[in-house]
DNA sequence: AATAGAGTCAACCGCTGGCTG
DNA sequence: TCAGCCAGCGGTTGACTCTAT
């Protein structure tokens, strides 16, 4: 069983901050600074959890949050995160700034998710879906499913097919080699993670080492006309899958040049995309 | 105008992984 | 090496608002 939950003490708020609140958590950071969220409640005089307050801090008191509808450009941007980065909120949401983790998986599950099924394509792979989404149903039907939500109904419920995406953060490669506590990854990790050989072969297949430049290490996309270039590096690629653990921040950069080439690419190169995606996911698997 | 279903989103829960002693 | 602590993440819940009947 897990830890009791943080805001079981008996005394501390719950639910929806007030304005009070809201006041003495943002005083308090502006004059000391983000972080020791566990101790930040009782010196800022909240009668909150430390983990309420860091979360009301980044999802809503943050100078910097972005307010207002989410644009088309983000919206599209969010998509092609999603469908390299899965439900990693967190890392879609470190590319678009001002929006916070909640606001884009809430945006997602309210209205992208259905935006995508709507147009045949499913939300969870971005493939196009083989039988055309079912029309609407009557809303007196679509009653009934919602209310199904509820606890006490979770004997008729008609659980959806949406399978759980656990794949490693693409920063952490370490997986290939430690074995990861997420049991979902037990086979990939007992297929590869036998000896570094095993992984550099596995490494050696998954990357298109031809596509690099020697030296200069370009990795070179699109049809020449209308290619994208960003440069990287095989043996820090390597380097990290093979070694792991303290240069993973290397392996960031070089998903980071990847995403900013990805953000490069226009609708047009469709060529381009495809290459960068399996790129990407290449580096995640 | 009243009611109930549907949609939205802030907040909570439980888990994971990094860090430290 | 291990256990405990902590921050952060993604999934879920439920209160509130909107909309259709």
């Amino acid at each position: 069983m897990g830890r009791a939950p943080c805001c079981s003490k008996v005394g501390l708020h719950r639910g929806p901050w007030t304005p009070r609140e809201d006041t003495l958590l943002t005083k308090y950071i502006e004059a000391h600074g983000e972080g020791h969220w566990r101790s930040l409640p009782k010196k800022a005089g909240l009668l909150r959890c430390g983990k309420s307050c860091r979360l009301r801090w980044m999802n809503y008191l943050r100078p910097d949050i972005k307010r207002g509808n989410i644009t088309p450009d983000e919206d599209d941007l969010i998509i092609r995160l999603h469908s390299l980065l899965g439900n990693r909120w967190s890392l879609i949401a470190g590319r678009l700034p001002g929006r916070t983790d909640n606001e884009i998986k809430n945006y997602w599950n309210t209205h992208l998710s259905k935006r995508l099924m709507s147009e045949g394509t499913d939300p969870n792979t971005h493939q196009k879906l083989s039988q055309p989404p079912a029309p609407k149903e009557n809303k007196r039907k679509k009653k009934q499913n919602h209310k199904a939500k509820n606890k006490n109904n979770t004997e008729d419920r008609i659980v959806p097919e949406k399978p759980k995406v656990h794949l490693p953060k693409p920063t952490r490669v370490t997986s290939f080699v430690n074995l990861p506590r997420n049991d979902s990854f037990t086979t990939a990790s007992t297929t590869v993670s036998s000896s570094q050989d095993q992984v550099l072969d596995h490494v050696n297949n998954i990357i298109p080492w031809s596509d690099f430049k020697e030296g200069g290490v370009v990795f070179s996309v699109g049809d020449g006309s209308s290619s994208s270039d960003f440069e990287c590096d095989q043996s820090r690629i390597i380097l990290n899958v093979v070694a792991g653990d303290d240069d993973d921040h290397n392996l960031e950069n070089i998903y980071e040049e990847y995403l900013q080439a990805l953000l490069k690419t226009t609708d047009q190169d469709q060529n381009c995309q495809v290459e960068l995606d399996s790129f990407a996911e290449s580096l995640l698997i």
